[in-house]
DNA sequence: CCCCTACATTGACTTTTGTCAATGAGCATG
DNA sequence: CATGCTCATTGACAAAAGTCAATGTAGGGG
């Protein structure tokens, strides 16, 4: 189980970080250079065998954090605010969901992934970890090579890091016509992809918007013409590929009928589902999926919280339904 | 939540583990001196803001540790060899152990934690650690003061490592009569916390000898004239305080029957189930407790699984009964 | 209001760690 | 069997982190 070239990568980490010893010390014992033994702890660090992380509860800790949680009934919520590197809280969105998503995923949880450019980013910034019995699984379908941020690859990429197996979906996000997607989701091995998702312990997934620069168009996946009519319809944001209204229900329209992706009740089965919210100009999404009961923890910037609770405060008092 | 002294422990965490600054960098960023920055993340890794975890998978990957996982169906074991500081491997079973029970715990869980001396010195060698709503629970009942290693600060020392809150019984362990331990049993406070021991998500719990200098003699449970009874009877070894057989039953006599500890019921309903094995002598108590199904995870020195292997062979193939 | 104590912070120094070009060892190929 | 390749290892230097005595500061008591 373990290759004989990690095995003194595993001794010079135990010794190091476990024992505390000094590099040097761990040389000698090991017999070999203080030098090896700098470079064998780097790739501890690099693969896993290591895991160094630091607490999120500084962005727990926000006044607006708890704000959101008492008054939407979420289980916890993360905001960024001007604590980062740069001015920008947007940019490190996705480091501290990394961080937060890491912390929330268990040894043996099969977990659940959609996909996104925020998705796509926390899966970039995620830090290698040694999880045993991880599971990924795709939610959606998959898009062809055009774009670069495939779902499938995002899936992959988080199993990789987290040392955890992969399961993709084995068709496209969207078809030609309804009916070959209705015939495809009847096809054994999809029908399974689409069960396993409701056995999901974890989710992890962002809202989609619907401009003429969004994800869902910059990828193909819906076309301009195609855009225009089911904003008519009323529709107000993208969860796992599938197009919602204000209501956060799903849209009646052929597009969502063409589609390969999670049904709505497999997810909102899922314990606990974490949704990254990146740009600030996600409101309207964001207040759709909150409708739809898409989320239990949120990962935001403080300037949408702020905007979250603006237009919260205004509206009448909701009860908070947080578990499905 | 947050001190607003610990923010500033927090964000120096934050920048410099997570985002990889340098510390003049976070220093600069945090306006304070560098020199700081360092004290600051010396208290974050001290305090469990901070976690470094080197993964025991090493001591899992052991022939032996295979061996035994085959042979008696545990989950996992791990086997410490000649990996450690020093020759001798008995001294660092607990800190591999606290590593592994570390490795277990996970965010909500609730916990029991039994007593002995190897499980005083787990304690002792955890690292800090920042986990969210997690009980300790005390499997057994308490000691007066005469010795140092008393159950109830095992339990507190675990649950303030962790960040938990610990559950104390509030009675002794052994009582005089039959009939006051009767009596206490079905008093609410303590039937509630007897009853709250099944529904731990797992246990660490060690198994003690019967000699003239164990630890139930030594800390004056067991007078040395019972000693003598018990051991004709067929004691092999103890339990959270509770005398067992060759079979791993409950031995039926007198002292066991003026106890207040966990009943195996309770403990074999736990699904994650740790026993640390210290010292080499415990051979005939541990395969009591492997007959009575007390665990599922194993933590042990390589001589001890020797002698085990060694005697499990000669014996007949058992169907591996791990979980209750 | 001042003094004292206890603790937080810092600058300067020492120790430890990271890095990289140079070397060596293993291995497949011509 | 020599050759050229890749990759692991090392020694020496540069960079970063740890430490501690000295200084500053806040708070409590007389």
């Amino acid at each position: 189980m373990l290759r004989p070239a990690d095995q003194i990568v595993h001794k010079a980490a135990w010794l190091y970080y476990t024992h505390g010893l000094r590099q040097d010390e761990v040389a000698r014992r090991l017999n070999i250079s203080r030098a090896s033994v700098a470079l064998y702890l780097r790739r501890a660090r690099e693969t896993g065998i290591v895991n160094i992380s630091a607490s999120t509860q500084l962005f727990r800790s926000d006044r607006l954090a708890r704000q959101l949680e008492d008054r939407f009934g979420f289980e916890a919520v993360w905001v960024l605010g001007e604590e980062g590197l740069t001015d920008d809280p947007t940019a490190e969105i996705p480091t501290l969901a990394a961080s937060v998503f890491l912390e929330m995923v268990q040894n043996g949880d099969r977990v659940g992934v959609a996909w996104g450019r925020t998705v796509y980013a926390i899966a970039d910034a995620m830090s290698y970890a040694d999880r045993q019995g991880v599971t990924v699984v795709e939610m959606c379908g998959n898009l062809g090579s055009p774009y670069s941020y495939r779902p499938d690859q995002c899936t992959m990429e988080i199993a990789r890091r987290l040392n955890a197996s992969g399961l993709n979906f084995y068709a496209p996000l969207v078809l030609s016509t309804e009916d070959l997607a209705r015939q495809l989701r009847e096809e054994p091995v999809i029908r399974e992809q689409l069960d396993g998702i409701a056995g999901c312990d974890l989710a992890l997934f962002t809202v989609g918007t619907l401009d003429e620069d969004s994800h869902v168009i910059k990828c193909g996946a819906l076309g301009l013409d195609e855009l225009a009519e089911i904003k008519k319809l009323g529709a107000k944001g993208v969860i796992a590929g599938q197009i919602i209204g204000s209501d956060g229900a799903l849209l009646d329209c052929s597009y969502n009928r063409r589609m390969i992706s999670a049904d709505f009740e497999s997810i909102r089965a899922i314990p606990r589902r974490l949704m990254v919210v990146q740009e600030d100009e996600k409101l309207e999404p964001l207040l759709a999926a909150i409708e739809g009961r898409f989320l239990t923890h949120l990962v935001l910037t403080a300037r949408m919280a702020e905007s979250l609770l603006e237009h919260a405060g205004a509206g009448e008092a909701e009860p908070a339904p947080a578990s499905a």
